[in-house]
DNA sequence: CCACATGTGTCTAGACATGTGA
DNA sequence: TCACATGTCTAGACACATGTGG
């Protein structure tokens, strides 16, 4: 499942890329095996350290800029409730802020509107959403980064945040204070969907003693890249990694109730632009566990509700949120199938 | 019926051994009579224990290999579904994994494209199939290892699994922490067939309790060895002792679905014939689960499911079917109540 | 803590027994440091196994009488709530049974109205309640027989059942079929109540496979006893060891409801008299946690509750539930010293 | 102030010792301003970790004896309420235990009845104190041992307690599963007094994270050592390191109280005056947990508390405390509506 | 093959433990 | 010293796993 396979299955995309390298880690596939995982990930470091840092990376003390913005080809970022983890997430949409306890997958969906003839990037930063920290790098506390499990791939150590996807390249050098990100390739969507799937997992918690987060908040920035490190564009997500993710966003709520959602937000946001909120909470797919008796009922409810996600989707037709109702549409409609056959 | 016999009236071989000592335990041939099952145990086990084993077997903690391998004469080992004993075994060709009770003899067939001028042997081993327990030993549970039935020989007494084949010698020290294995001389094919046939029964289930399987996953690994314990062929086969096989294998291919089918060992599929999905009972209540987006929807849908249960009951008034709609009716009526409070 | 010292610090007992050995283990006392458990347990094995057991525990296939009876020094016994200890458990009052988790240790009270001049003993046998298994001895599990924790005493491993007092004596030999029991010296009250307590733990669940219980009811029967293995009273403990107990006691409740509490025990029953139900529903004791501002408010509801008891211990003078009050006010009693102080 | 100054101040000793070394560190004075701190450290790790140790030191999963003992010399061992240090100490006579914060010094006086005629040395182990985890080795947890000041020498680092004195040795390789002490020369007393007081300090606290301490309690075994590391006298002393060491000692002594003070050791108590306990917050909502026996009892008494409350409330009504009242009342109310149902 | 018996794992609420900062 | 922030533990509810008996 390397890079270039998930690359060269793609035969709907419509545009050919001859002078671009398709396969960036082509040199490693020959003798992947004879390599250690860490071998592997300092190989791929030095192709993808490569691509040039806008700045923001390289100097300490530099506050990065997490203004949203979806650039030239319509970026978007959702967060996704995960199906079967261990440990649950909430989201808060009074505050636009996802709570989870560390060591939780929790998947990303990326998608652009239109996709350019050349390779395509993401970055994620972590970084301190108070102002009065921005310009402080987020590590991992020692605790973590010492005692973390062994087969975590040396440059991934000091990073708060880890990618599921085998590509992720860890970028920074946390012994010169630079600013961590990881990189990943922007994959193409699978058939059917217009988004790459990316799993996360936090390594450490916001309460991770000093010099880790030290209870300082967080947010996640997502920028799309090209592979000269140039921002194509930009979403922002708070996060609170805690044990607790229910009681803390509840009292979250409850000092902020009255103050403006994501207050700390509008302050650099220049572009006043609609915010597209991630996953906003009553469109955010729930699943509704109904005892039911009897195929032919079934079979009843289950047009019904496909009847009721058709009117939504028609009535939203020029809408983001026809996007949800759509995938709630899919899955009823393989249900359908599933049942009759 | 002793390893000699068997090999006698082998009259389709057409290769003869005269410098091989065919008959391993000829010397027991003799006193056979005169010498309880155990003493011929221990003597067969002297005999074959000085097969040198290749160190996997050994030193605890290590991990079994499992990775399938024909070798140099075309090993290849087929599972059949018995003729007439007691219990029936079940086959999912998707999860390639067979689905049996205890005390249930299974016939398995071994054979080798070529046959060398040497003796052959198969080992059976057990172990757990999840990497996070290969290394741990498979061991009987203490229930059914000092309760089994008093005419089981002394060593085969710590095995999950037996095999008829009088000449099964039971390698492995539990009470040293090794992992055990059981050996059998790989006997020469009937006329008509290039199979040899032998029976193996499971003497523990998978749910047995610690330090049993404890509800851990195994897989057989059949090794074909010659006399110093040199691998010649390697099969795996992944198996679930139970009391229900049927149940459980639908369970699992249920939860399984779209998953490929144990990526990284071949095929043993033989059997597969087409399988007849199970239809639910009818009036039996399932829980059906929804995509849901928005209250809205949830309501209308719950409220819809309402009145489909409500036509259903006036209509089965006189019936026992109501009962049943009643139950499903009252959870609705209470998931209304909660969604609106 | 010997048999001994909790004889000897009775100063308030008014008879003086001379012609009685008052320290049956006296001879050990001497060299206790130097024998190891299993040789101290052997001893006063060896000591008391010379008590005369009354026939029913030496035949196998006989039924051990469960009829509860008083006898003529008043034998009552109660099973308490325990108070932290890590499982719970229930008590039905409708059917008369308790139910709870092996490993939970539970504290039981053991008193006489009048104590004879002459040492007494406390049986305590475990038998299946079904007339159709009563003949067979309850045994532990292989399972957990073979896989108790190491530091159990060699006699305890068949048993189902231990008692934490180091003095008991676990007697019967599983491999000659005979019925287990313990033995415990009935120890003289602490000053300032009539109860000696004893905490119990079971080893085995009511499902443990067979041989062990093989989900067979059970029931324990405390016999008092003289040196010479006389009966002098029988109390009899429906129990429930299992892994669930408050579910499995609401459905038994709910299966058995319209039947006639205790109903098996009925037929065995000769005496007619009065059942002293092991701690009944309604005058157990239970918790009641209140929020309370203020010492001055703390105090006041503690002297109403002081008040609400002396009345019921009053109206309740001549009978047995002012034991229960009295248990109570004695507590609140303490409150009100400590909160005063 | 190295050991030999210290050494020869000691001008009321009566004993003269010419056949010993007095200077074990001697080759150290001359060019002590020319190393490094860690190099002096080595040199003087490579002296002393010539003593031999008696075992306990060098396999792990060895239990470390805390039985106290005087020995030939009358070795004693008090610890003082710090003078002026930064942060106070507490001591529970009640239960033995010293509680701190991390980083506070605290001195130790440390005395002989009779001096020997050669060198002496106390070794300061620190164990679990629980039976469970006494096998452990005590390490400080990763994040203080990689962020401590950085001018900790090297062998410092991976201890929990640090002595000031300036020829403390720490012994121990972590790195080898080594349990973990240090080492000081027994010191003459100072003119006047015949204890030596040595300063130490902890630089992990008791909650620090796995693999550090992770709330496990503690307790700092003293020993007196020749320099054959024979045991000439031995004390161990409870500590806790905690951020409040007040709240956490009336706390423990709370839940404690009725259980006897650390039976198996003796008192090390010098310092224990009078103890004022706290009054507390009269405002605060505490849980007062009455023993019901009866629902008409519990619902009478609830009535009453409502009652109470009731009064509290309109008597404050134009009162801060009036909405404390109010809290409790609904709470009581609710309690009252539950049961009623 | 089904209904049920019964153990196990997981999730969650709540109580508690314990650091932090005012 | 206190209120609060926040990790951890534990008991209960529940879904599920899996044996048993009809
Ligand atoms: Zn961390
Ligand atoms: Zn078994
Ligand atoms: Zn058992
Ligand atoms: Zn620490």
């Amino acid at each position: 499942m390397s890079f270039q396979s998930d690359l060269l299955c793609q035969e709907d995309q419509n545009y050919l890329l001859d002078n671009v390298d398709l396969n960036l880690f082509s040199d490693l596939q020959s003798n992947e095996e004879t390599l250690s995982m860490d071998e592997i990930q300092e190989h791929k470091f030095n192709i993808l350290k490569n691509i040039p840092t806008n700045g923001e990376y390289n100097g300490a003390k530099t506050i990065l800029c997490n203004e949203e913005y979806n650039g030239p080809f319509g970026f978007e970022v959702d967060v996704l409730r995960p199906n079967g983890s261990k440990n649950s997430w909430v989201y808060s949409s009074l505050l636009n802020k996802v709570y989870m306890d560390m060591k939780c997958p929790f998947p990303v969906d990326f998608r652009v509107t239109t996709r350019p003839p050349f390779h395509l990037f993401i970055r994620i930063t972590t970084t301190y959403s108070s102002p009065q920290f921005a310009q402080e790098c987020v590590y991992r506390c020692p605790n973590h980064e010492f005692n973390g499990s062994p087969n975590e791939p040396l440059h991934m150590k000091p990073h708060v945040i880890k990618c599921n996807n085998p590509d992720t390249v860890y970028l920074g050098d946390k012994t010169q204070g630079e600013r961590l990100s990881l990189c990943i390739p922007f994959a193409y969507p699978q058939t059917g969907t217009d988004n790459v799937r990316e799993m996360f997992e936090f390594l450490c918690k916001n309460s991770c003693p000093s010099p880790g987060m030290n209870r300082r908040a967080i947010e996640v920035i997502f920028t799309l890249e090209d592979a000269n490190g140039e921002t194509l564009g930009r979403k922002a997500l708070n996060v609170r990694v805690c044990s607790c993710p229910k009681r803390d966003k509840e009292k979250d709520e409850k000092d902020n109730s009255g103050k403006p959602p994501q207050g700390k937000k509008r302050k650099m946001d220049k572009t006043g632009g609609k915010r597209v909120p991630v996953a906003p909470n009553d469109l955010q797919e729930t699943i509704l566990k109904i005892p039911v008796i009897g195929k032919h009922n079934k079979d009843q409810i289950l047009k019904y509700v496909q009847d009721l996600y058709s009117g939504e989707i028609l009535r939203h037709e020029n809408d983001a949120e026809a996007e949800h109702y759509k995938r709630a549409f899919n899955k009823i409609t393989a249900m359908i199938k599933e049942s009759s056959e």
